[in-house]
RNA sequence: GUCCCCAUCGUCUAGCCUGGCCUAGGACGCCGGCCUUUCAAGCCGGCAACACGGGUUCAAAUCCCGUUGGGGACGCCA
């Protein structure tokens, strides 16, 4: 195992989206393709929005994703007396200040400012009060570097230069003595010894904030890769305005974990011209070198090709075993006796050329799995005819003597039929599917009766008579 | 407003670092055709981009500068 260590470290403030599980694949990738170690922490700093709900989402989307991790997950919280002791030991030293100021002012003075085009900057108003011991509420501000300049060796942006001017004193320690971001982090990425920290470009301006903190501390400073962000449609960032961003969405819309991360990957990724990698293709030729730096919009469309993509190559068992579940919400009984011949792993082959998900896959599903058929009323009317009625009655006739009763077998007596009653392919085929699924578009009507099975094929062609029957247009004593 | 980042088909991208092989390649989508028992899938073909302006150079998508456009950040959020 390499020295690399990386952390992914959301905030448990919602669910997990679509942006952070691809900084949360890259920081994963990177430490696979390094054999080194990937750290989940859980950065709850803010107790008014985190909530322990939000971590359980968020690891069970990682789970699901399969995005295994070696450490962790950590959490802020049960870290503060180190970071209040860090604290401390700045403002010993007098790298921090106590400042006094109120929210209110701070933000009358942040509107004003933006009013008068002024920089939304702190004005630095306790730096030189030299407060010792604080006899109201009062948050610990760090005193950043105002001269000369902070770079940022990028490894995906290269070189970022930072006036340090720009720099405000930040909060690092707030009136509840709680932690901020800003310092959390850099107490964590060196006490854990990070040695990349991956992240969204949103961070890029906090970076050098940052960096002069850890150089107060007396710590290393890792490396930094910013990923670009990902956009919705309207260019604007990824955000519930688009839709779905919530991952473990994804996995109730029926998509794959594999073809998900694969369609993330790609968002600012590229190898060439390929497009489809497997969990160790991508882990073995990721490098940040080929990470775009520019923003990518999400594009719904190329994920539902890719999730066929992966429902086509992905083994029929396993792709029927996804897919029980989603039957099941639709009434489908795995103990049940009503069952495709072959069981559900059956249904897979020739469904899957029709469905991109597992979500539309289930409604291709139904006829298999559901007794009675649901009829759709416009097709048996149009397709169910006096005219076919008796070749139909036919096919029943002697498709109960056929042994075995297989798409071969079937195809043949189909043909036979065909021929007897001088009828084009389509004239019985359409019917016959009609009669079958209850509706107009299905697999190939042998693979259907295979699927069926003798017994209820022959029953559903005679379900279907009763309807002409019924109209009292031929007589039937079927 | 200030700071930072970015810029190749509608979208994801290859090419850019190490200028000529680029008449700019692939993929999604779209359009057309083939196949065909329906719907798909598959196969074949088509439309479609180097943001703009200046340099540098024999030669620029590739290097430099500017403009424009887009994104991000500016919290006692992360």
């Amino acid at each position: 195992m390499s020295d690399v260590r990386v952390r992914f470290a959301p905030s448990p403030t919602g669910y997990l989206h679509i942006g952070g599980l691809r900084t949360a694949l890259f920081n994963w990738l990177y430490a696979r393709h390094e054999g080194g170690t990937f750290i989940v922490r859980i950065e709850d700093t803010d107790r008014d929005r985190s909530t322990d709900e939000a971590i359980d989402v968020i690891l069970e989307g990682l789970r699901w994703t399969g995005l295994t991790w070696d450490e962790g997950p950590y959490r802020q919280t049960d870290r503060l007396d180190l970071y209040r002791q860090q604290a401390m030991g700045l403002l010993e030293r007098g790298q921090a200040y106590w400042c006094i100021c109120t929210t209110e002012e701070l933000e009358a003075r942040r509107k004003e400012a933006q009013a008068t085009g002024q920089p939304l900057k702190y004005n630095g108003q306790c730096r030189e009060r030299g407060i010792t011991t604080p006899t109201q509420p009062a948050a610990l501000r760090f005193k950043s570097p105002q001269e000369g300049e902070t770079v940022v060796e990028d490894l995906i942006k290269g070189a970022i230069v930072f006036d340090n001017a720009v720099l405000d004193d930040l909060i690092i320690l707030r009136s509840n003595g709680y932690p901020t971001y800003n310092f959390s982090v850099v107490i964590d990425d060196a006490m854990m010894g990070i040695t990349h920290v991956i992240r969204g470009d949103d961070h890029v301006n906090n970076t050098p904030r940052q960096v002069p903190i850890f150089s107060a501390l007396g710590y290393a400073i890792p490396k930094f890769a910013h990923l670009p962000m990902i956009l919705g449609a309207d260019k604007a960032r990824l955000s519930k305005r688009h839709g779905a961003t919530s991952v473990l969405a994804y996995q109730e819309m029926g998509y794959l974990p594999e073809a998900l991360v694969n369609y993330l990957v790609r968002l600012g990724w590229s190898f060439g011209d390929q497009e489809i990698f497997s969990l160790t293709e991508m882990v073995e030729k990721f490098s940040f070198g080929s990470v775009q730096k520019a923003a990518a919009t999400f594009n719904p469309e190329k994920l539902l090709w890719l999730n066929a993509e992966y429902m086509k190559q992905s083994d029929p068992k396993q792709v029927a075993h996804q897919l029980q579940p989603f039957l099941q919400q639709q009434g489908y009984d795995p103990n049940s006796p009503i069952q495709p011949q072959g069981g559900l792993e059956a249904l897979v082959p020739p469904l899957r050329e029709r469905a991109r998900t597992l979500v539309e896959m289930v409604d291709w599903s139904l006829p298999y799995v559901i007794e009675p058929v649901v009829r759709d009323e416009a097709a048996t009317k149009k397709f169910i005819t006096p005219e076919i009625a008796p070749s139909l009655q036919k096919f029943v006739e002697r498709g109960k003597a056929l042994e075995p009763f297989t798409k071969e077998t079937a195809e043949q007596l189909f043909h036979v039929i065909l021929e007897e009653d001088g009828l084009k392919m389509g004239n019985l085929a359409q019917p016959l599917r009609v009669a079958l699924t209850g509706r107009t578009t299905s697999p190939g009507i042998y693979d259907v009766m295979e699927l069926l099975g003798k017994d209820r094929s022959m029953n559903r062609i005679l379900e279907a008579l009763q309807h002409v029957s019924s109209c009292g247009i031929v007589p039937t004593d079927a």
